[in-house]
DNA sequence: GCACTGAGTATGTATATACATAATCGCAGG
DNA sequence: CCTGCGATTATGTATATACATACTCAGTGC
C-alpha cells in the first residue's frame, strides 16, 4: 500500500492493456472518469497517461480520448558490445592482430555508405579478432582524422580501435546494417573458414553532430557468432 | 517561439548533455536554478527532469542533485518490421504461401530454444514470403495454443501468421538471436538460391507474462535482405 | 578521531486551478 | 445529401502550493 499513487495507477492501466482486457484500439476511460475511479486529481491521471503515451502504449487525441495503441511492430534494444568484452564474457581468451594501418585520403574504392567525402583524410585500419586463438572476426575501419585527430597518435596494437573509440570519443548517432554474406576466398582464409562459408556482417557508421566519426565493417564467422537481444515493447 | 516551454527546456538540456558541454557525471543545475534560468515554475522543470531521468539521460538523487548519466556502451533500437510492410515499403509486391499447417504437440525435434515444454499443444506453421514473385524468406513458427487459443481458428492463408499475431496478441517480452548460415540444399531450393548461399536467420521467442506465445525462425536470403537501424545513445 | 544525531535541502508526489488547443459532433444552409 | 461552421469537450500546458522523503553535511559527544 505504500507504492506511490501514480505507480499504482500506471501498473493497473498497463495490466489491463497487456492482459488484453483493453485490446488495441479500445478507448480507455477519460481522464475525468479515471479521476473519479481512483479518487485523485486530474493532474495525477494526466501525468500517468502522458507517460503511457510516451512509452507508446496508448495514443491520445484531443476531444476524442485515449486509445490503446496497436502493438509496436517490433522494436528491440539490440546491444552490440565491445568485441573483447563479448569474447571474455564467454570465457574465452581474446586477442587481436592489427593487420594494416594506413593514413590516407578517401578514394573511389571506399564504400560510399561510409559518408566520408572523397579526399577526406582518414586512418584506415584492418584487424582480425581472435577467440582462444581462433579467428573470429575481420574488421575494416575508417576513422575520420578531421573529426578524431587524436586517433593518429593512438596505439592500436594494444587496444583494438573499436574499444579505443568507445573509451575516448562520445558519439551522438549511429547507423547499423546487418547482412549475411558468403566468405570470399581471401576472407575465408583470414577467418579459417571454407570458401563460401556464411558470415554475419555488421556495418556501422557513427556520427558526432554533423561529422562522421568512423565507418566500420565487421565480418563475423557465422558459426561462431550471433547477435542477441532481449527486450520489452 | 511557438514550441511548448517544456519542449524547449528539454531540447536545451539534451543539447548540452549530448554536445559534451555537460559531461557524464556533471551535476546539472538544481531545479530552483533552472526555474530562475528559464523563468518558469518548478513543476515545469520537474516534469522535464523526470522525463530525462526516465529516458536514462540523467540520474537523480535526493538532496544531492541531478547528474548526467554515463552513456551506454552501445545500444541500438533495432526495428524489425512486419515482413509484408517491409516488402511493400520497398515498392515490391508482397505475397506469401502457407506451406504447412499442423496442430500437434511439442516433440524432441523442436528446438529447445523455443521455451515450449514437450507435449505442449502448438500450431506449427511453415510459410514462404515472396517479393515480386521471388522467394525472399522462409519461416517456421510454433504458436502455443494454450496461450493463444484463437490461433486455431485463424485463417493464415490470407494473412501471414506474424502479422496476425502482431494485430491480435499483445506481448510483453521477446528475445532475438540473429545469425548467418549457409543454405541447406532444401532451403536453397525453397529460396531459389544456390546451395550454400548465405542467409540471415532471425530467431525470435515472444512471451506474454509467463507464457511463451510463439517461437519463430525466419531465414532471409542474404543477398535480398538486411536489417537496418539508426539510433542515438 | 570516530560514531551518532539532527538540521537542512533537493527531489518526489499530489492537489486545485486556469487557459490553450484541436478535433469531433451536430446543426443550419445550400 | 452534402458542406461548412460553430459549440462542445478532452487533452495539453503551465502555475502556485503543500507536504513527504531521503540524502548530505555539520556539529556534538564519546
Amino acid at each position: 500500500m505504500s507504492a506511490p499513487l501514480k505507480e499504482r495507477i500506471r501498473a493497473d492501466l498497463e495490466a489491463r492493456i497487456l492482459s488484453g482486457e483493453w485490446p488495441p484500439g479500445y478507448r480507455i476511460p477519460f481522464e475525468s472518469e479515471l479521476t473519479d475511479l481512483y479518487g485523485c486529481s486530474r493532474m495525477t491521471v494526466n501525468k500517468v497517461l502522458a507517460g503511457l503515451a510516451e512509452s507508446g502504449l496508448i495514443q491520445r487525441r484531443r476531444r476524442a480520448g485515449s486509445f490503446v495503441a496497436q502493438p509496436a511492430l517490433q522494436s528491440a534494444v539490440l546491444r552490440i558490445p565491445d568485441i573483447p568484452h563479448e569474447v571474455e564474457a564467454r570465457g574465452e581468451h581474446y586477442d587481436f592482430e592489427l593487420v594494416a594501418r594506413e593514413r590516407r585520403g578517401i578514394g573511389p574504392k571506399d564504400p560510399p555508405a561510409s559518408g566520408l567525402a572523397p579526399g577526406e583524410p582518414v586512418l584506415a585500419l584492418t584487424c582480425r579478432h581472435l577467440a582462444d586463438g581462433r579467428p573470429f572476426a575481420w574488421e575494416e575501419r575508417l576513422i575520420s582524422l578531421a573529426t578524431v585527430p587524436a586517433a593518429a597518435e593512438a596505439d592500436f596494437s594494444a587496444v583494438p580501435p573499436g574499444t579505443w573509440l568507445l573509451r575516448h570519443v562520445p558519439w551522438t548517432e549511429a547507423e547499423h546494417r546487418i547482412t549475411a554474406l558468403n566468405a570470399s576466398p581471401a576472407l575465408a582464409e583470414s577467418l579459417d573458414l571454407p570458401p563460401g562459408g556464411a558470415c554475419l556482417s555488421v556495418a556501422r557508421r557513427t556520427w558526432r553532430g554533423d561529422g562522421t566519426l568512423t565507418y566500420v565493417q565487421q565480418v563475423f564467422r557465422g558459426d561462431l557468432y550471433s547477435l542477441g537481444a532481449r527486450f520489452a515493447p
